[in-house]
DNA sequence: GTCTATAGGAAGATAGAC
DNA sequence: GTCTATCTTCCTATAGAC
């Protein structure tokens, strides 16, 4: 159990997330960890023997795990099709903050040492957002490898809509994306 | 002027290029740089007095030059537009081997010290690269706006495709994004 | 469970011989 | 223009007190 001045568990890996995030992987160092965590370099260690490495692979876990309770989930409603089309477009702008926030799949991929640690969960989640957009795109009717290839061509849509915000300054990109989400996943031109 | 075994100035960029687009630029560290290009430590920093910033501002440059004279100047023929298109996608096979590398803009973009060294060159080319293609999907008649748009969605899709390809570690994404490229630009649905 | 202190090594960068 | 040798700083990781 914790002492009075501890950093609870959600926000310890809610700091180190913010890190990776922003820095990447070889980016961030022990010490901005330890200053955003608000806890020495020893006291990560002790709560991850495992380092740096440990740190990034439980903050996959937990966003693996968050996106399926907050976002995957909730896609699965037996609201009108619209309407959750319109949350996942809420969604997405509150996760990258409107196209300010790189995604951590990005960020982590990066990773100087990258075949093994992350390799595994980054797909597992890519793959797992891929297919919630896919349910929702075939809702309506449509031929399953219609919707397929549509949320396929959503994700890439949202990815490349955030590398190009970040690389232009401008969250511009990431909006115009957000716009253009409902009929590019539904399939109304 | 150099002696016999040295490496040409044409091959040290490149290999720099490569350990950057491969690594990142946090990842690619001075060690390694030295490996790949066959030079000490201390070499590099004779060819590149302010040191690996200086390394990857190069890198940029040339990667701006080289675009602009072997993508973006070819597409400004007066060939017919599939053919100019047909080339474009050529070209991005090329570039990108298939989507098996991921591009030096969103490598270099994820820098911890991102502010101010190189996210002016990277703004640059994402816009000489959107003008280009802007430039070949309005020659057909295309409003200019809409134009505009498709470049821009092309772009995100490129690079959106490049992200997913190296997530998942197929280059499928990246193969789908080649072959729908043509239909994107010209809007021919 | 958190801390201070430190080990041991790799990082970026420089000096000076050739 | 390239090298070996070295400097300083920062890194990851550990030891041990509280």
């Amino acid at each position: 159990m914790g002492r009075r001045s501890s950093i609870g568990e959600g926000e310890l890996i809610e700091a180190l997330s913010r890190v990776f995030r922003d820095t990447g992987y070889d980016g961030a160092t022990l010490s901005i960890l330890s200053e955003e965590t608000g806890l020495q370099r020893a006291s990560l260690y002790h709560r991850f023997p495992g380092g740096k490495e440990q740190m990034a692979k439980e903050v996959l876990a937990v966003t693996e795990s968050w996106l399926t309770e907050n976002l995957f989930d909730p896609l699965k409603t037996d609201a009108p099709i619209d309407e959750r089309v319109q949350l996942l477009v809420q969604k997405l702008d509150a996760l990258y903050s409107g196209g300010k926030q790189a995604c951590i799949l990005n960020m982590l991929s990066s990773a100087s040492d990258y075949e093994g640690p992350f390799a595994c969960a980054i797909k597992r989640i890519f793959e797992a957002l891929i297919e919630a957009l896919s349910q929702l795109a075939t809702e309506q009717g449509t031929a399953k490898a219609v919707g397929q290839a549509r949320a396929e061509r959503v994700v890439m849509l949202l990815h490349g809509s955030l590398v190009l915000s970040r690389g232009t300054g401008s969250q511009k990109p990431f909006e115009r994306f957000l716009e253009a989400l409902p009929e590019e996943l539904l399939g109304r031109h």
